[in-house]
DNA sequence: GAGTGGTCTAGACCACTCA
DNA sequence: GAGTGGTCTAGACCACTCA
C-alpha cells in the first residue's frame, strides 16, 4: 500500500477500504468524478480485482461511492432533500414530493456560543455565522430553522443575496465556500412550541413541534454546520425498520 | 434449484438468498439454530461456496442470520429491547439503561375494528385481543400502548397471568404461542396529550406526546401484532445518520 | 485435529455504456 | 468494439472453535 493510513493487520480489502475512503476525505476526486477502474486499482495497489470489489462494496454500502455498469464507480453526492423526506411529509394533494421554499429572515455573525463552539469543534467566542430562515409551503411555514456556520469556512455566504441562490444550502456551501457535506447526524426531540416559534409557525404556543438537531460533515468527518429545524407535529412522520 | 420460489433469470446467487429466506419463514430452522455450511450448501445448490457466500453475506447484512466464525451460520433472534432504546431515553443515573417494567391494565377480546382487521391483514370483524398497558420506571409511568393480536393465533396468551412473565412480550409470544417476531415497522408521530393519555401518563393534557406505531412481523412477514405507544415527549430522543 | 467461517487469487464470461 | 462493472468458479491458505 503506497500511503499506510490504516493498520497493516488488517485485510487487505479493509486496508484498501480506508486507505479509499482517506482520499476521498483528502478530495483527490470531486463528488460526480470516477474513481479508477477496478483493474486499475488492482494493478496501482498490488491486489487482485476481487479484493479490490470488496474494498469498493463497502464504501458503497456506506454510501460514499456509487457503482454504474458499464460506466464506472463514482463519488456520490448526498441527496440531502430526502431527509427531509423521511421526518416530515410535505406533499402535495397528488402526493408528490415538494421541496419548501426558503425565506431568510436574518443572517448576523456572532461571538460562538459556547454548545455551538462545541458541537463545531471551534475554539470558543470563534466567529461564527447565524443564519434564520423559515421554510414554507404554499406560503404557509413549515419548518422554523436556525443554522450556524463558521464564519472561516463560510464568508463568502455573507457577500451574497442567500434568497436568490435557491431553497437548498448544500449546493450553495460547495458552490461559493468549496465545501461538501458528506455525511450528517440526526436528533429527534418533541417539545411544546415557545411562543417565538408559535408565532413563526403560525401555531399556538404549547402545540406540540417535533425538534430536529443535525450535525453536517464533510468526507473527513469535520464539522461544517450545526442546524436546529423545528415544525408542526402534525407535519411529522418517520418509519423504520427494524430487526 | 430445488424449489423455485424466485425469478429464474436473477442471479445465482440472489436465486438462493430468496431460496434460504423462505426455508426460514417456512420455519426449516428455528431462531438460534444453525444453518448448513457454506460447503454443504453449495453442494446442496450445486453452485461454488463463493456464490454461497455472496447470499449468506446478504441475508446477514439484512439481520436474518449471524456469522460466527469457526462455529457457524446461525437465524438471528432479534433483539426488541434495543429497539425501545433507539427512541426513548430510559437511563438511570448511572447511565445504564433499564428495562421499563410492565403493567397490564386491561385484556380483553373483541370485534376487529377495520384500522386493526386492515393492517393485522384479518377478515373484517375477525376476533382480536385488545391489551392495554404502562411502562413504568421507579413507579412513574414512561409509556401507555395499547396492542392488538389475532385471537386464532394467540389464545394461549388469555389463559395466564401476563403480568407475572415479566416485561418483554415477544419471548411470551414465542414460547406460549409458537409465534416468533422477525421484524418490525414502527413509525413515529407527535401529538398533544388526550385526556385520557394525560392521565395514564401523569402529565397534563395537550402536552406533547411521541407516538410510536409498531407493526411486529414473522419471518414470513406476516403480521403479528400492532401497537400504538405513547411516551413524553421529554423522555424522546432519536438518532441517524444520514448521507 | 477436524470443522467452521474469513481472506484472497486468477481467470472466464456476461451485461451494459458509449463513441 | 473497447471498456466498464456484474456474476461465478475452483481452489489455496488463514483464524477461530471445540472436543
Amino acid at each position: 500500500m503506497k500511503t499506510p493510513v490504516t493498520d497493516d493487520r488488517l485485510p487487505r480489502y479493509q486496508r484498501l477500504r480506508d486507505q479509499l475512503a482517506h482520499e476521498i476525505a483528502m478530495n483527490r476526486w470531486r463528488p460526480g468524478e470516477a474513481i479508477p477502474t477496478e483493474a486499475a486499482l488492482a494493478q496501482e495497489y498490488a491486489i487482485s480485482v476481487g479484493t479490490v470489489r470488496k474494498a469498493v462494496d463497502a464504501l458503497v454500502s456506506e454510501g460514499v461511492l456509487e457503482r454504474q455498469q458499464g460506466r464506472g464507480t463514482f463519488i456520490r453526492r448526498p441527496q440531502f432533500q430526502s431527509s427531509l423526506f423521511r421526518f416530515f411529509r410535505f406533499q402535495g394533494p397528488g402526493g408528490e414530493r415538494r421541496v419548501p421554499e426558503s425565506r431568510i429572515l436574518r443572517v448576523e455573525t456572532v461571538p460562538a456560543p459556547s454548545a455551538v463552539s462545541q458541537v463545531l469543534d471551534l475554539p470558543a467566542d470563534a466567529p461564527v455565522i447565524r443564519m434564520q430562515r423559515l421554510r414554507l409551503l404554499d406560503a404557509q411555514p413549515v419548518l422554523a430553522e436556525e443554522i450556524w456556520l463558521s464564519q472561516a469556512l463560510f464568508q463568502p455566504l455573507l457577500e451574497v443575496d442567500l434568497d436568490r441562490e435557491g431553497p437548498l444550502l448544500y449546493p450553495i456551501y460547495e458552490s461559493l465556500c468549496g465545501q461538501v457535506v458528506a455525511s450528517a447526524e440526526e436528533t429527534l426531540t418533541a417539545e411544546a412550541a415557545s411562543e417565538v416559534h408559535a408565532r413563526l409557525l403560525h401555531t399556538e404556543p404549547g402545540s406540540p413541534v417535533v425538534v430536529i438537531e443535525r450535525l453536517a460533515r464533510d468526507y473527513a468527518r469535520k464539522p461544517l454546520e450545526w442546524r436546529r429545524s423545528r415544525g408542526h407535529a402534525r407535519h411529522f412522520h418517520y418509519s423504520v425498520e427494524i430487526r
